[in-house]
DNA sequence: TGCCATGTTAAACT
DNA sequence: GAGTTTAACATGGC
């Protein structure tokens, strides 16, 4: 479910639902003061990568779907699962399950480089680009992963991103050459965008071309699977095709 | 059925 | 104190 596409969604369904809405009740079991919540009113939503931003005068309410989270909206009867947040407001109800919910003092907002996230109209390549200068014996696929510098680029974004570049995943940054990192930088943003078009059609996953894969399409060589530098996640990336410069 | 994973944080180590 | 490893979260898909 959440990688940053996925939230930007989110943010999009409950945007009608909830904006200039007041909260009748917040509840479940989430750790903040729900009581603050009530009687508020919800000013906007955002989303920065990952997060959820739902801002109201008391504060922000952070909410991260880590790697098991879930959502609904309007769902039927109470559900058998814990609510770890439940929002109230008129006609509507939305609980969000096994996530990650914080309240934040309403200042945080200026805390997010909204020119990191890979889907916002802020998006800056060129301080990508500087970001990842600063950090030269990072491997490539850990810094995709960063969220300071591609924030919502999740796992599978970080796999198809250097699929489609031809670029091998632990390359340091210091190897690679100037017109493949600015391909790296414009691919996260633009899969980004196909992972979001794709996940709206709920097509995401036959567009897979390594992420998960036995075979490169493009060499007929395997797909090898590893789990790649500090990270350690599952990195998928051709035998032959993928560029290694060190 | 059991294993594994689209993620992050914080505690427990060295 | 630094960097690294582990545990925790807890569900759905294969």
């Amino acid at each position: 479910m959440p990688e940053g596409p996925s939230i930007f969604i989110l943010k999009e369904l409950i945007t009608p639902v909830l904006k200039r809405k007041k909260i009748i009740e917040a509840f479940g079991n989430a750790k903040i003061e729900m009581h603050k919540l009530a009687g508020k009113k919800i000013d906007d939503i955002q989303c920065w990568g990952k997060q959820l931003l739902i801002y109201t005068k008391e504060g922000i309410i952070r909410i991260h779907l880590l790697m098991f989270g879930s959502y609904s909206i309007d769902e039927n009867k109470k559900p058998s699962r814990n609510i770890r947040l439940g929002l109230r407001v008129t006609n509507h109800v939305l609980y969000f399950y096994n996530c990650s919910v914080r309240l934040l003092p309403r200042d945080a907002n200026e805390l997010y480089d909204w020119q990191a996230d890979v889907l916002s109209d802020e998006w800056d390549p060129l301080k990508a680009r500087r970001k990842l200068k600063a950090k030269p014996d990072t491997l490539i696929c850990d810094a995709l992963l960063d969220q300071q510098i591609f924030s919502g680029v999740g796992n599978i974004i970080k796999n198809e991103v250097l699929y489609r570049i031809k670029l091998q995943p632990e390359n340091q940054i210091k190897y690679i050459p100037p017109s493949k990192l600015s391909a790296v930088i414009k691919e996260a943003r633009n899969y980004s965008f196909d992972f979001l078009k794709w996940k709206k059609e709920f097509t995401l996953k036959k567009h897979w071309l390594a992420h998960t894969k036995k075979t490169c399409l493009r060499c007929n060589l395997p797909i090898i699977k590893k789990y790649c530098g500090k990270t350690k996640r599952r990195t998928f990336f051709c035998s032959g095709c993928q560029v290694r410069y060190n």
